[in-house]
DNA sequence: GCCACTACAAACCGGTCGGTATGTATGGTG
DNA sequence: CACCATACATACCGACCGGTTTGTAGTGGC
């Protein structure tokens, strides 16, 4: 009942199964996961519905293998990177990464804003799967940023007044903020100016006794 | 053809307007405009495709309009009502609207988020003519903030050395972010912590001067 | 070299979508 | 009171949606 005319490639399946990853980050990141068309990412993909549905469940199946294998670790890659390895104190570190994200601005990036929070916009009040997958990329970002903040504690380089965790929480939801605005905005500058903001802000974290050299 | 055996109430045509407006307000506020049925923002408004398409010329007139006369008014009202007639120096006045908010968070707000935000992340990439009015609401309201900061530096309330313009785009963007990231964990306890944070970052904008007596 | 199983391809399906065609009840106007 | 534009109600439509069924080509194990 199939003719089965059309090409037929060699095999590759885990390749498959990525190239549909990848096809459905793109198509959602633009259209959303639900205006999503799974024909449309079958032909960016390139494959048919018979490969989609060999490696994965469903269309929500297929959204949280790719929030899980694309989104999260472009994110966490994009926003801790650095937060790490560096030597500097975790202020300054912060700083350095927002203004590098604000250096590094594709037109990509504020045409379709964060895909992260794209998602957790549309998904958080439909799906509860989607929304505790989200949520619990937030919240390792977030404890990142409160961790180094911590550190920053414990060396005396940030002040000891703060809850690092609020602090965190805030300069994530700042961040997502600033990158939704300027989308609608269209505008890189204005990412640009609230991520430079930001950075300020960070600055007034510093302990008063620091506060004389920098000022 | 059309049997006709239904319930046919009295005209009022504003009447019906209205609850088609607030019905789609409803179901786009929840789903998401490309999401919402208008079978479903039909059966919540109570009346028929009929009664739709002579008030509206498609689906997207339908979003238009509400954003219009539903969105904008709200979040205005919301947001910077208390703006304008109040007498404290504007970034008391900014902090007592972040502290109401706070306080006045309802289920629904923390569930469902800010619709405006919700469609500028949504529509943004998609339609030109969403992402015009939603971003002229959004300079609208970032408008007033930087004409309330810019009338503290004139009176001397508010450092000078700050862009107000630019510091009030981040304020509503940190808005923005903190309502969506406290939509995401489903905590109100989050959206109020970040808005005490901006209402704690407001602080930092008073003159050195006036610092003394508020530390 | 055959075989079993994986990895697809292609056709098909019921349901829902936004939108339209058509008809009629209502209520102001002459 | 006749008339007619307005304000709907209902039935219907093609398109597209996610998902299923069916068939088969590629491929590692023996």
């Amino acid at each position: 009942m199939a003719p089965q005319v059309a090409r037929r490639r060699t095999r590759a399946p885990d390749a498959t199964r990525e190239r549909l990853l990848r096809a459905a980050f793109e198509e959602i990141h633009r259209h959303g996961f639900q205006a999503a068309s799974l024909d449309a990412i079958l032909a960016r993909a390139g494959v048919t519905k018979g490969a989609l549905y060999h490696h994965f469940a469903d269309k929500a199946a297929l959204g949280h293998a790719m929030l899980d294998e694309v989104v999260t670790g472009l994110l966490l890659q994009r926003w801790l990177g650095r937060l790490q390895q560096s030597e500097a104190d975790p202020l300054t570190t912060l700083q350095g990464i927002f203004r590098e994200r604000a250096e590094r601005l594709t037109p990509q990036e504020v045409e379709l804003g964060c895909p992260l929070n794209n998602l957790a916009q549309e998904m958080s009040p439909l799906d509860e799967q989607f929304r505790g997958r989200i949520n619990g990329t937030f919240d390792t970002w977030t404890e990142a940023f409160a961790r180094a903040l911590e550190r920053g504690q414990a060396n005396g380089s940030v002040r000891r007044d703060l809850d690092a965790r609020r602090v965190a929480a805030f300069l994530v939801a700042a961040i997502e903020g600033s990158i939704g605005l300027a989308k609608s905005a269209k505008s890189a500058p204005m990412l640009r100016s609230n991520l430079e903001m930001l950075a300020v802000f960070l600055e007034s974290l510093r302990p008063a006794s620091a506060m004389g050299k920098l000022q």
